[in-house]
DNA sequence: AATAATCTTTTGTCTTGCCTAAAAATAACA
DNA sequence: TGTTATTTTTAGGCAAGACAAAAGATTATT
């Protein structure tokens, strides 16, 4: 076998690793605590996954996640927050009830149905509880390189990294628009009446409130 | 514990016994052909069912779902088929690649959460193979008994019981009209230009194509 | 009915996956 | 260096589900 899923109590421990390891390493302890088990079971486990080869485990001194193990917690908190964005954007949940419900969805493997689902909601950059959302190539977002669009001055270029709300008629009045993750645009001018600017990308000039779009200053 | 939740694996042996069930009992062998496991394993799981209460089952001469067992299944296959119409009508997937998918989604246990998918969708009364979904009170509709209100002859009621195709566009077209499940109307004129046909519904009068609509007649 | 063929259940075991208590090892530090 | 806290090892448990082999029940055949 090349690559074997994790089963979903291995995910959840990758990516209790990978919320606590704010510096290098975990402890067992701390682990444990996180998961809700003993750390025997820990040690146990960590075995298994050092095996694997997705963390780096030097006993008595704690743990620490491999590129591999990375990549898995990373998708895992992916999953995790798309599925609370759809569940609060389209199916009406408030964001305070949908947690316990994505920890059982984020364990649904299939990357294609990831891909399609965070289109499907316009490749939104956080969640309903503010925190950011992996993209598919495993790359996390810096939230201090993200600005939503109405900081921008006049002159400035910017590419779109997310929306700040999914909602159903926001989206398309964006896909109307042609613009998408992705789209570089340069702000021309603002109209202080409405909030609204005029902006240009790709020799396409457009009006657009852009409270509600999250990019990445790039002039 | 008042009631349990069946393991997947359950539902999925529940599930067989409900489609096998054509008529009255269903083999062991029928069964473990079905699930894919040998005729031992499928008696020790039966003698755990019948336990359960969600079968009956008498040693060597078949078994048959209990009211409880039935319920459970056809909640499962609702679950499926409603996750399969999300996939096809709103991520794009085609809807040959869907059904694999839609056995890991069937498993995840939430009523809310299905009845606000299923109320996402449009209340759809097929899946995209054609096959019927179950309503959330667990009845099945009779599909001899629902037409597409394409058919309907001027002057005939009907109510309303689901859509055809649960495309966006035409969802929030129906919503604009006012027009849900439940909703009772009367055929006024048809409009043989464009197959249109206007109807009346609480005092309301509006023009729909009705090739999108599963209706049952009520006079 | 007797025998054979088939189907089904029982029995005893296995595997997987995860967990735990108790004992041993290591680390930290006074 | 001895004491304490943390971690690992060891040995074992438990739940779910699967299976092979043997035994039992049913059905078909003669």
């Amino acid at each position: 076998m090349v690559s074997m899923q994790p089963s979903a109590s291995k995910e959840d421990y990758l990516k209790a690793i990978y919320v606590l390891a704010d510096e290098g390493t975990v402890s067992t302890n701390a682990l444990a605590e996180r998961v809700q088990a003993k750390p025997a079971s820990v040690s146990g486990m960590l075995k298994q996954l050092a095996e694997l080869g997705w963390v780096d485990h030097t006993a008595y001194k704690g743990v620490s996640l491999t590129a591999a193990g990375r990549s898995i917690a990373v998708d895992v908190v992916r999953r995790h927050r798309l599925w609370e964005v759809f569940l609060v954007e389209r199916l009406g949940f408030g964001w305070d009830e949908v947690h316990e419900l994505a920890e059982q969805l984020e364990h649904i493997e299939h990357a294609e149905l990831m891909n399609r689902l965070d289109a499907h909601l316009g490749h939104p950059a956080f969640d309903p509880h503010g925190d950011p959302i992996p993209q598919a190539d495993g790359s996390v977002v810096d939230s201090r390189r993200l600005v939503t669009a109405d900081t921008l001055r006049t002159g400035q270029a910017a590419t779109v990294k997310g929306v700040v709300d999914s909602g159903d008629a926001f989206l398309r009045h964006l896909d109307a628009l042609g613009i998408g993750l992705g789209t570089a645009f340069v702000v021309s001018e603002w109209h202080a009446f409405d909030g609204s600017a005029s902006i240009q990308g790709r020799g396409l000039w457009t009006a657009l409130v852009l409270r509600n779009l999250y990019v990445e200053t790039t002039g």
